[in-house]
DNA sequence: GATGACATAGGGGAAAACCCTCATTTTTCA
DNA sequence: TGAAAAATGAGGGTTTTCCCCTATGTCATC
């Protein structure tokens, strides 16, 4: 009776390396990979597993998403969450949907093999780096109000047509016109976008996007 | 005789599970991992290495610094370019130091071991994505004329502090106050910083400034 | 068939960015 | 110790962005 692990990761080359290094220990199983956000329910649904590694940036459909839709179709399910960054932000965002576990994808395989076991004997864990991380944000939250920091927008597919050729240097009319729409309609998807990413002008826009690549 | 591989990544992780994937190849034998950039250097010097896979994004001293060094010190040492980004800045940028291919961290295993025995075969291996990428990036070069594109604008002392202050989403008037300067001040460096790389406007600026990482 | 999200688009106005020219002082460095 | 580079700043203009408001047609979904 091993414990059943499906690992989720846009980067197939690490998705390959931890299923190596996963299916050389005793008691584990890899019974699947997906490259993709949305591949995953459809799996879970045809699958049993026990733990999810679940990366945080995945594209089409990103991990917090992700989390959030399979705890709701699937409340019992333990999922330990990958990340490059130890942003407080995605740590505060993924736990708060459910996730049972928080590592960075700089820890060593011991680590993690301890983050396996530990989550599914039912408990949680979480790197030190990100414990530390989540004590920091909580300090600054009490200093800082209560502002809901970091959370991902939905970004639509016009906007995104939009936001792609503002970050290209062209202007509203220009954008207007290469998508024939009028001046008017590209500044309700301006304003839309600065609303939805929580920025003040253009700057905050094209570099929020850049950061949360918002144009993937 | 088998091929003698050394990891540089800085996500253990990852390089553990690289490792895990190539020791189960016949013929390669990884021999290392380095964690950061400073401590490749003193390795090679003590084993004996035929290929490096190379993070291109290390922390302490970037991939593309460690290649310049290592191709200085080792001229016919093979090296492998990783890197989670398909940017046409960093390739170029890695290949003009001597890596000998360039793959990017969502291909595959297959792919991973093609490229090294194309490399260890003394030839240059690219994903097919980095391919266009740097195919879109001469095209552009030629479409621009003779201009020495992505040359790197010397940007000034006082011009940084602008810029990382509009990155921030502060207009000109609230960077005039914090600086202690006057607004048309302000407007001077914008300008100059529009000019110096080459934007139309605010949205290039930040977008360019965070590609080649201007404000470090 | 209603509800909600999305895309469309207009008017009008305030603020910010952008562009040109020019000039003075301060720093840097060869 | 000068010349070059950088930093400062003004006047006066155009263009673009940003921010209100409202409104309509479409499409999916419940």
């Amino acid at each position: 009776m091993s414990t059943k692990i499906l690992i989720a990761d846009d980067h197939s080359m690490f998705a390959d390396g931890i299923e190596s290094i996963l299916n050389r220990q005793d008691g584990i199983q890899v019974v699947g990979k997906c490259y993709d956000g949305i591949s995953i329910l459809p799996f879970l649904k045809k699958n049993e597993v026990d733990i999810i590694l679940l990366d945080v940036n995945l594209p089409e459909k990103n991990g917090i998403e992700v989390c959030k839709e399979v705890i709701a179709a699937f409340p019992d399910m333990k999922i330990l969450a990958i990340s490059m960054f130890n942003q407080e932000s995605y740590v505060s965002e993924i736990l708060k949907f459910g996730a049972k576990g928080y590592i960075l994808k700089n820890t060593g395989q011991d680590e993690l093999m301890e983050a396996i076991q530990t989550i599914q004997g039912g408990k949680t864990f979480f790197s030190k780096d990100v414990t530390q991380t989540i004590m920091r944000g909580l300090m600054n939250d009490r200093k800082g109000g209560n502002k809901s920091e970091g959370f991902i927008p939905k970004i639509t597919r016009r906007e995104k047509e939009v936001l792609k050729l503002i970050v290209q240097e062209f202007t509203t009319q220009e954008i207007g016109k290469k998508l024939f729409i009028s001046l008017k309609t590209v500044e309700s998807h301006r304003s839309s976008l600065l609303a939805k990413v929580n920025a003040r002008n253009t700057a905050g826009l094209v570099r929020i996007a850049i950061e949360k690549k918002l144009m993937d």
